[in-house]
DNA sequence: GTGTTTGCAAAGTGTTTGCAATTTA
DNA sequence: TAAATTGCAAACACTTTGCAAACAC
């Protein structure tokens, strides 16, 4: 029978990323990487780890969210002016937003196409287009 | 000969929003409104107002700038997580946002498509679509 | 005069930073 | 043990709020 190999996964990608596997990162990792694509405020993230029995401070978590992003692992949303969303998808899509209640799902970027944007100046470059589809939640009847 | 009317349009157009035109309140409405399509910050505009001679209070300026948005003479741009941006161009249309410098322009709506998005879901309407071009300037070379 | 608006200073929110204590390798 | 990381508390940037004084009508 297999081995179990607790962590494994997670060890080896912090390590790719040059990134110590402390606990913390390590909780955080888990938190994040093991199921499905997420979106997640630090203070979020922070509630749901102390959900899960691990405590990690805020700072810990910036610091850990940024460190992420750098190393390619998530990808920042900005939707929202009070707070930072970050995205586990890193690949190329784009996003419904619904306004009341903060919440933030993918559209994948295959099907999308934007068509007749006007050149971008030629001193500057195209860093990424964003699609945010915004969203109110219907009235009830 | 036509009568100067300085003013005239500042008043109408606060008093049509039920707004009282105060020195303040016509001031920033004319910093805004007579200089074509603008993206300002409350901090910009209030430097801005300070050059013109205009001491404002930074209180007033976001008191003025919601009272303008509510009455549907701007409309907030969300492109960075930091500061909120006005645009005094309410009509339907997108965004460059050059990343490095916060500098903002308008795309226009009429030219743009975007094709392939999926339905929104059916408990949820669209209030609206931005796409942002988020711009890096060139290195020089 | 009466209700509205202003501006100050204080409070608030989300995020970042400095640094001693702890942990990792 | 040397270097990296953590967590606290303080500092930050931007925005909002409470309230007395000033203003518009």
């Amino acid at each position: 029978m297999a081995l179990e190999r607790p962590f494994t996964q997670a060890l080896v990608r912090l390590r790719d990323a040059g990134l110590r596997p402390t606990r913390q990162r390590l909780a955080l990792y888990k938190l994040l990487f093991e199921q499905g694509d997420r979106h997640v405020t630090a203070e979020a993230l922070q509630a749901e780890a102390a959900r899960a029995g691990i405590k990690v401070s805020l700072a810990t978590i910036y610091n850990s969210l940024h460190q992420f992003t750098e190393a390619g692992l998530l990808r920042q949303v900005v939707v929202d002016g009070a707070k930072t969303y970050f995205d586990t998808n890193t690949s190329d899509h784009h996003h419904f937003y619904y306004e009341g209640d903060g919440m933030l799902s993918d559209i994948p970027g295959e099907g999308v196409q934007v068509a007749g944007l006007p050149e971008a100046p030629s001193e500057a470059e195209v860093e990424r287009i964003d699609v945010i589809v915004r969203l109110k939640r219907r009235h009830r009847h």
